[in-house]
DNA sequence: TCTGGGGTCCTAGGACCC
DNA sequence: TCTGGGGTCCTAGGACCC
């Protein structure tokens, strides 16, 4: 029965529409019904609840496109709450990491678990976490397990596949799926009942090629030869071909490095055509950038800022960026905010309607490794080190944007480009205001 | 009226160098 | 008439992920 594996394995963690069950949590009342999350400002559906999937809208789907499904259907909508995701996320992820020695936090409601060595029925084990995981925090997951990492994320994908479609694949693989386990026959089979358009890697662009090559299911992909592959298309998909033969590629990764970018970009509530409020938008975007950085421990060489019109919108479009050379590597909020204004100064053209902007700090590189300070002029380095965790320590304490730079526009003032959140829920697990009050 | 935000990696092509 | 080859670096753009 539990015969000791052989080789690398790997489970995958998966919560299930992550967004719309954090959000079920909280209102039971929403179980069993139609409910997306919206995007910022409220643009598009970027989770769906099974019967807002049975009701065919598309990931990625805009909010006034299927806002008549409001009344005809159901639906409801949310604005997107992300500080109780991120929370709900933490609680999910330290359950999830009982089922095996290492984890890999893969994103918000993902994570990958080295199964190398681990005894016993794994079927069982992840079957435990996961009832755990729904009892402790109220979010439904789906485990997949694999040689591969690639294999893993297949393995959970048919896992909430069975359990959503019934019929799709045998009833025994809902909520866990473990590929390792499988008879080649079996493997064969299910291979064939998936779509080459589900494997991690394989987006719509390639998908496509491939069918149009007469390549549609895994099994058909996992047929050809990784030359053929990497002679068409790239190194990534030979990799991805290898992965889903069994051979490890893709180590995991339990470690997250340092980012290389940092961005803050928004679309705004409505189209801005003029400098002064895109200035404010600037100065809010590279003060968050900069914050972000010293969190890391980072200092950037590069600030980029862009401003853009609609590609939606029939009027004239214009779409520029502009990279910034910073005079020495910085985290200093009022030097990236001022390579960014001055970016923004050369790149604005009047007579457009803007609908995004934003600003990326690159070229990172770790604040340990001092930087001598040459300039006499400008010695005073450590208090604006020292300013600037003042400025963290404030915000943090009192809320975002209690200080900050005064090209950011007064609070009071009303920002015309500030993004629409009308749908938001409460606050329930981080702020303490919004803690739900449990009445006799 | 209304179409997200934040990342990573790879490739092709041009500039430049010897 | 004939007009190299190879390496590196940079950038823009594409594709993917959640």
């Amino acid at each position: 029965m539990s015969k000791p594996a052989s080789g690398p394995l790997y489970a995958l963690v998966d919560g299930n529409n992550f967004y719309v069950s954090c959000e079920r949590v909280f209102r039971p009342s929403l179980n069993n019904r139609p409910v997306v999350v919206l995007s910022n400002n409220d643009g598009c559906a970027i989770a769906r609840s099974n019967e807002a999937k049975a009701l065919g809208i598309a990931m990625g789907a805009p909010w006034f496109k299927i806002k008549h499904m409001e009344d005809e259907a159901g639906l409801v909508a949310l604005s997107a709450n992300f500080a109780l995701y991120g929370d709900m996320s933490d609680r999910m992820m330290s359950l999830a990491a009982g089922l095996g020695p290492t984890q890999e936090i893969y994103s918000i409601d993902e994570s990958f678990i080295d199964l190398t060595g681990v005894r016993g029925d794994l079927v069982e084990r992840s079957h435990k976490i996961r009832d755990r995981i729904l009892q402790w925090v109220g979010i439904p997951c789906c485990v997949g397990i694999g040689s591969t990492k690639t294999l893993a994320k297949l393995a959970n994908h048919i896992a909430k596949n069975a359990e959503r479609k019934p019929g799709s694949y045998p009833a025994r693989l809902a909520q866990v799926c473990n590929l390792a386990a499988m008879t080649p026959q079996e493997l064969k089979e299910t291979f064939a009942a998936t779509e080459v358009g589900e494997v991690w890697g394989i987006g719509r662009r390639i998908s496509k090629q491939l069918q149009d090559g007469g390549i549609h299911t895994v099994q058909d992909l996992i047929e050809l030869d990784s030359a053929t592959l990497r002679r068409g298309w790239s190194v990534v998909l030979e990799r991805t071909l290898r992965e889903l033969q069994g051979t490890p590629c893709i180590d995991l990764d339990h470690t997250p490095a340092a980012k290389k970018e940092i961005a803050c970009t928004r679309s705004f509530g409505r189209a801005v055509t003029e400098l002064e409020p895109l200035k404010e938008a600037i100065t809010e975007f590279a003060s968050r950038t900069a914050e972000k950085l010293r969190k890391q421990h980072s200092l950037a060489s590069q600030v980029l800022v862009f401003i853009r019109t609609s590609p939606f919108r029939p009027d004239a479009q214009y779409s520029r960026s502009l990279t910034v050379p910073l005079r020495r590597p910085t985290a200093d909020t009022a030097l990236i905010v001022h390579a960014a204004l001055m970016g923004l100064e050369a790149i604005f053209r009047s007579g457009f309607k803007y609908a995004k902007a934003g600003v990326m700090v690159l070229d990172l590189q770790s604040d340990t490794v001092v930087q001598q300070e040459l300039d006499l002029e400008d010695d005073n380095g450590a208090d604006k080190t020292r300013l600037m965790s003042a400025l963290d320590t404030i915000n943090q304490r009192y809320g975002k944007g209690t200080m900050k730079i005064a090209s950011a526009g007064l609070a009071g003032s009303r920002r015309v480009w500030s993004m629409k959140q009308e749908r938001r829920t409460p606050g329930y697990t981080t702020c303490v205001d919004d803690i739900p009050v449990a009445r006799a």
